[in-house]
RNA sequence: GGUCGCGUAGCUCAGCUGGAUAGAGCAGCAGCCUUCUAAGCUGCGGGUCAUUGGUUCGAAUCCUAUCGCGAUCACCA
């Protein structure tokens, strides 16, 4: 970008004027504060030693070299250790017109060879999905579109917790008070008539622990001893014999929970390539194990069970095998991971998983590298932090989580009253209506999510979220709507729209100039949001874009009354924000109606 | 207790590979609809960047220590 190419040539005039033999990485070139005239900032602080002069002196030393030197360069100014550059218009449009022609947004032509896996999602079968998924299923998807963005050949993975005790007791509670209830007889969403099952497994169980203590049992004992859970872990044991009755009881409900799933999923917008089941998965793993042991990175205990020893590595021991043969997480994921690199040779490994995994996917890379698998490395653990309510944590047991569906309903709704109390959509049909107010919720929701650095806790306030104004999804809709609309208007007025800039540069004035320098620096912004895996950093730029566009829109709010070559020029403009401001916001996966 | 993460305006968050006077939005106050979308715009007030010591021309940013909050250290997944 041009910021590189600047540096190129600022580095050689620098080193030729203090003998120093510097990289343009090593300058610190940065654009101008806008409280500073100037284009771009060079500090001058670091050669001041090397130089033997004062900053000021030295400054004004390269503005001068720079100037005679190059014809881009028009003038400079210089405070205390900056060098301000002033570049010159026509020379830098010229480049700038070039570079756009050549690409555009930085957006890959080509597709690389390089795969990366992204797992996200990921959840059980027992309950609905809630607020912590939804934050987990917008990053996964939106991590997943920056890098196809960037030319990765993604594939997106879904490994469902469809089996285990949590599932049981969603079964068992169906079997004994379920009275023979599906999703077509209660009108319940499947996954919803699951979780209420899952709740009542609960509830039922903690009534017998109590009875259990007060008949004199210790709180342990109770829990261990209850009838209920005794007949939960007699269900797993028969789901694992392959018992017929089961396994179609656990066919059944996890159908209607993947039916409410679906829906979900597509409300969100988000989708999969390719879906793992854990009942298919969960035996993997034992082979591996098998191989550590033979070359001696793992160990047997009296009692049988297998361990691996990573106390040099500042972890403790860690299980992999139980005494009666049986495995654990470590050992599933192991060969999950195992069968996915075999399956796609990827390049990359992303998991989106919460920050509360952080050790087991430490623990999950060091037993990978000690069993041999030089991939190990590539693994990377999109770590993601809780979600927490302005009531605390969320929390299943006492009812505090939010529930995904009715977190989208309510957003819905809202958006419906705003809108209508607005009046804005007098002239819309009922389905556009309809459309309008699911991209606007989505909107909402999503930004207010995907803006928010994804390692951090972050706070979710329902009022919040659906507040219109301000740093949110729906502003940016609300600019890009109202650009559209110029562009729309202008075409009535026979107007042309071309794709090039090549029109009144000599009346741009610094706003523009700084709009577009914005613009062209897009692709960069990807390209580090790509490799940093950050949403929120895009999020938070295209934020930025649209607050300067509607600067922009109203300080040249009458452009009729202007001349052709203005009127061009800002049309061009528009277009250009547009198309960048959809590409943005179709990175993180958020609709951008044309109209609002 | 060990390890990891976080601490920036009343609130929610940017900024963190060291650069100029630390930025947005919300909330509060004062203005702006005859023109293309007021879901908007303008202005005002609001800060010991948790504390401490260091590194240097320069620290919210890097390092030490302390305090506070959270996660984790399961034969749960």
């Amino acid at each position: 970008m041009i910021d590189k190419i600047l540096a190129d040539q600022i580095a050689v005039t620098v080193n030729k004027l203090y003998n120093l033999s510097l990289s343009a990485s090593e300058l610190s070139i940065s654009k101008t504060r806008k409280e500073f005239v100037g284009d771009y900032t060079l500090v001058v602080f670091p050669f001041v030693k090397a130089a033997r002069k004062s900053p000021e002196q030295c400054a004004n030393e390269i503005g001068q070299t720079l100037v005679a030197q190059y014809p881009f360069v028009e003038s400079f100014n210089v405070i205390k250790g900056f060098l301000n550059i002033i570049v010159s218009g026509s020379e830098w449009l010229n480049f700038f017109g070039q570079e756009f022609n050549k690409s555009t947004f930085g957006f890959a032509e080509t597709k690389s060879d390089e795969t990366i896996v992204v797992e996200y999602s990921s959840p059980n079968t027992n309950k609905p999905l809630h607020l912590g998924h939804v934050r987990n299923n917008l990053l996964g998807f939106s991590v997943s579109q920056i890098l196809k963005a960037n030319g990765k050949n993604v594939k997106m993975v879904n490994l469902v917790n469809d089996r285990g005790i949590h599932i049981c007791k969603s079964m068992l509670a169906w079997a004994k008070y379920g009275e023979g209830e599906t999703p077509e007889s209660t009108g319940l969403k499947g996954d919803h008539l699951v979780g209420k099952y899952y709740v009542l497994f609960d509830k039922h169980y903690k009534e017998e622990i109590a009875g259990l203590i007060e008949s004199g049992y210790k709180k342990e004992e109770a829990e261990k001893s209850a009838p209920l859970i005794l007949e939960a872990q007699a269900m797993l044991r028969k789901w694992e014999q392959g018992d017929a009755e089961t396994i179609r009881l656990w066919k059944m409900m996890n159908s209607w929970v993947y039916q409410g799933f679906d829906e979900t999923y597509k409300r969100m917008g988000v989708s999969f390539d390719k879906i793992y089941y854990e009942s298919e998965t969960y035996l993997l793993g034992k082979d591996l194990v098998q191989k550590g042991l033979a070359s001696g990175v793992l160990f047997h205990k009296e009692d049988g069970s297998v361990w691996c020893d990573l106390t040099g590595d500042g972890f403790d021991e860690k299980l992999l095998l139980r005494a009666d043969g049986t495995s654990v997480y470590m050992t599933q994921d192991l060969g999950t991971a195992m069968l996915r690199y075999n399956e796609f040779k990827p390049e990359k490994m992303v998991y989106v998983v919460g920050n509360e995994q952080d050790y087991h996917f430490n623990v999950l890379r060091l037993v990978l590298k000690k069993l041999g698998a030089s991939w190990a490395k590539e693994i990377y653990h999109l770590s993601y932090g809780m979600v927490e309510l302005p009531q605390g944590k969320m929390k299943s047991r006492e009812g505090t989580v939010v529930d995904a569906d009715d977190l989208i309903d309510g957003m819905v709704q809202t958006a419906r009253e705003m809108t209508e109390q607005l009046g804005k959509l007098d002239d819309f049909s009922s389905e556009e209506a309809k459309l309008l107010h699911y991209n606007i919720a989505m909107g909402a929701l999503k930004y207010f999510i995907l803006k928010v650095d994804p390692k951090k806790t972050m706070m979710f306030n329902p009022a919040e979220s659906i507040d219109f104004n301000g740093n949110t999804g729906p502003f940016i809709q609300y600019t890009y709507a109202r650009i559209c609309s110029v562009i729309r208007k202008a075409a009535e007025r026979g107007i042309k729209v071309s794709d090039k800039l090549t029109y009144g540069i000599e009346i741009l004035g610094e706003k523009e100039k700084s709009l577009i320098k914005m613009l062209h620096d897009f692709p960069g912004v990807v390209q580090e949001a790509g490799n940093n895996l950050s949403p929120a950093l895009i999020a938070n730029y295209i934020f930025e874009l649209a607050k300067e566009y509607n600067q922009f829109y109203h300080d040249h709010y009458i452009i009729h009354e202007e001349v052709e070559s203005i009127r061009q020029f800002r049309l061009d403009l528009s277009s250009f924000t547009a198309s960048v401001i959809k590409n943005g916001m179709n990175l993180l996966g958020i609709n951008v109606p044309g109209k609002m």
